[in-house]
DNA sequence: ATGTCTCTCTACCATTTGGTAGAGAAGCGC
DNA sequence: GCGCTTCTCTACCAAATGGTAGAGAGACAT
């Protein structure tokens, strides 16, 4: 169970709290005094601190894109080094939102509640990156190495949706099933589902 | 944009509006009185047909995965009568969430805020119907026309669940794209990258 | 010591919300 | 007509919730 530190400051505090408790159930689910309880203070001073219920949002949803933003481009390049870059990056994204499952679910959540607003806020932080990224899809097209009825924003948003209900859900959803695979399971059978569609001939298939 | 017809029932009226209303904000997002409103009834009748809040949320569920279950075996006997088995299968399911996104966003919401309950639910209304497509994959393995390294319980919990989000969220959560594709796009790249991922040597591509 | 700034608390308030009580209307068998 | 059932309403209530007022404690510079 991948659960974060404790930070002192109280700040950062009600910001963990918020998004642990946002992310179970959701923004009109949890009462603000909740949050303040779990992060040891009393409700005034969590208004005192973040103004309103509405803005305390703002500022987790912040946070979580902020830190995304801010880790994303390490990922990236770390994943430019390895002898399989396709998967050192599908890890280090799947590994990001993994690190702690409440991220993936404040995101789907918030996608759900204000579609709109998470729009401006995704192309906001994230533009440039996910438009790296369709690029290299283009090259690798050009170069043959992609398949050519790929469609490279669609692909990229798909896998991106996938990843993140994964990592949101993972060990939940999939207890439809009498035998349901776990959260690695679904993470690697999406890895092989995301590379055999990307690459033109693969020879037999690895991991 | 594919609106239902108003029934004259006051119940069925009742459920129509809460299935739109708690997709589109939640459960504890939307007061009854506001339910009651959209069936043209005033709040003590709602509660009248229905007990409490939490039983309507309960017989909404219920209508939602029942009219699933009534559909889906039409649905899957069709695709097996055209010359595309796996295109046939794809698209009917994907028709039923598509007829209506309020059914796939409240499968979303509800897999978030009640796991456990909706994992009970898509058992007992489910299973049979999952497990005969995963038998079905484990024939076509056997046969080779399906890819043998391919993990059919993972591979049906992505797929189902990109599907799922596709049709809910579709034409909202590509817009992170400088050219966002629409939900017709996203969901003939999610057939590709299912058909490309399940069978072991296709031609080139078609659809 | 004194004033000021930061932070936290207790006590309070207004609104929203789910639910109930009880009355009235409409249909129906007799 | 009369009683019974079904359905809907207005009026009301109690609890939960977001937010405010104002006091007090501590740090710190002067």
């Amino acid at each position: 169970m991948p659960e974060s530190p404790v930070p002192t400051d109280v700040r950062s505090r009600i910001l963990q709290e918020a998004l642990h408790l946002f992310a179970a159930r959701g923004y009109d689910g949890v009462p603000i005094e909740e949050i303040a309880r779990a992060a040891g203070v009393t409700r005034p001073t969590l208004v005192y601190h973040f103004g309103s219920k509405a803005e305390l949002r703002e500022k987790v949803l912040e946070a979580l894109l902020g830190r995304w933003r801010d880790e994303l481009p390490a990922l990236l390049q770390a994943a430019t080094t390895g002898s399989d870059r396709f998967r050192s990056t599908f890890d280090a994204l799947a590994g990001f939102f993994c690190a702690d499952p409440a991220r993936a679910r404040l995101l789907l959540r918030e996608m759900l509640d204000r579609p709109d607003e998470m729009a401006a806020l995704f192309r906001l932080h994230l533009q440039p990156w996910t438009e790296l990224v369709i690029d290299y899809v283009r090259r690798g097209q050009e170069e043959g190495r992609i398949r050519a009825a790929l469609d490279p924003e669609a692909y990229a948003v798909q896998i991106l949706n996938a990843m993140i209900v994964t990592a949101g859900n993972g060990h939940r959803t999939s207890e439809i099933l009498r035998d349901p695979p776990d959260e690695a399971r679904q993470l690697a059978e999406l890895r092989r589902i995301a590379r055999t569609r990307l690459f033109n001939d693969r020879p037999p298939e690895g991991g």
